[in-house]
DNA sequence: TTGACACCACTCCATGTGTAGTACTACGTT
DNA sequence: AACGTAGTACTACACATGGAGTGGTGTCAA
């Protein structure tokens, strides 16, 4: 019988990330589900169709909790609109989103999952696509200086540099970190 | 015992690269390479002492096999030395790498791998920390305009630019990647 | 003949799934 | 207040899968 009690559902689905993270997307099974969230076995099987439902729902779950808060949005909205401005806002974003380690490294084996699983490309496919526009919207609205393209050359490249950080943190040290993201903002964003 | 056969021995990590793209850092078990190397079952167990060892040994035969080819080098020395020559040749090379898409899934479930095994952490590193390094090196020595910041950050955005491709196609279409190569070589790579 | 290797067979063990069945709890009914 | 019922938490088990390791036999070449 599928179970309907949504608050364990969501704490099911947040031991999912914890795992994604952990052990990979092949070490996501019911049972490792079961034992993260600290509930009896058998009890993610009675709350997920299949693997494949679990998987989806993380990662949608990721996505929603990856978006920055209330508080940091007011205070980007404080900040100033100059490309200095731009370069400190990077280098916060990431640092935050590498904080969210697990929620990073969880998307990253939900990437690589979703090249086998078609449903979850799906997903995924349209959650990345949607925050590439929120970010060009959200920049556009902002009034910081710099084009969609800018936008979109500057999250490939925190992307990857988020990357390097969190799986080999030890090829670029985080003073060379920190540079290589003020010196992309200050190429890649030319005035209009 | 420990087996000696080096063509075996090399056809069997081959085969543990494509096992590796193919099912994830996980599903690279002994039975499996043995059934993609098309040998008896127990065979991987005899050549290597553990799991780890394949592993490292997989990950550094990647890196091995990712560098360009005589013939590649040779075409980038006949090649102009302005910017515009600069993207065409970024452009082939996101177009190289990401044909060679069992390699380049491998190394990413090898960096997520290295998150939890530090032997395979260290040789990684290693690796890409030369890899940065040649690319540098010869860049300064290919006339190309630029420093080496530029070739850093070129490499941060063309990396995640190729996982995009592999991982979520549809997010950017063929021609929008074109476009993102080539703005990031105009913007990134600056006149000295 | 001896040594190295390919190949095969077998045992042991770990892990995961699905489900039947029991226990608990809340809530509505009388 | 006592009872019944529904939904859920939890347990146990049956079944299947897959992998590791190892001992042994066959084969080939020096």
């Amino acid at each position: 019988m599928v179970r309907r009690n949504e608050q364990r559902r969501a704490a099911l689905v947040d031991a999912a990330i914890e795992v994604l993270a952990r052990e990979g997307a092949r070490g996501l099974t019911f049972r490792a589900v079961d034992t993260e969230a600290a509930v009896p076995v058998g009890t993610a099987s009675n709350y997920f169709a299949s693997r494949d439902d679990l998987l989806t729902q993380a990662g949608a779950r990721v996505y929603e909790r990856l978006q920055p808060d209330e508080a940091t949005i007011a205070r980007q909205r404080a900040a100033g609109r100059d490309r200095e401005a731009y370069a400190a806002l990077m280098r916060e974003l990431v640092g935050r989103v590498a904080a969210f380690r697990t929620g990073y490294l969880a998307l990253l084996e939900l990437r690589l999952e979703a090249t086998r699983r078609p449903e979850l490309r799906k997903v995924l496919t349209e959650r990345v696509r949607a925050d590439v526009d929120a970010n060009v919207a959200y920049h556009e609205a902002s009034g910081l200086p710099g084009d969609a393209t800018a936008v979109k050359l500057l999250m490939l490249t925190l992307n990857w540099l988020i990357v390097e950080q969190l799986t080999l943190p030890d090829v670029f040290t985080e003073a060379e970190r920190d540079h290589l993201v003020t010196a992309a903002v200050e190429r890649i964003v030319t005035a209009e």
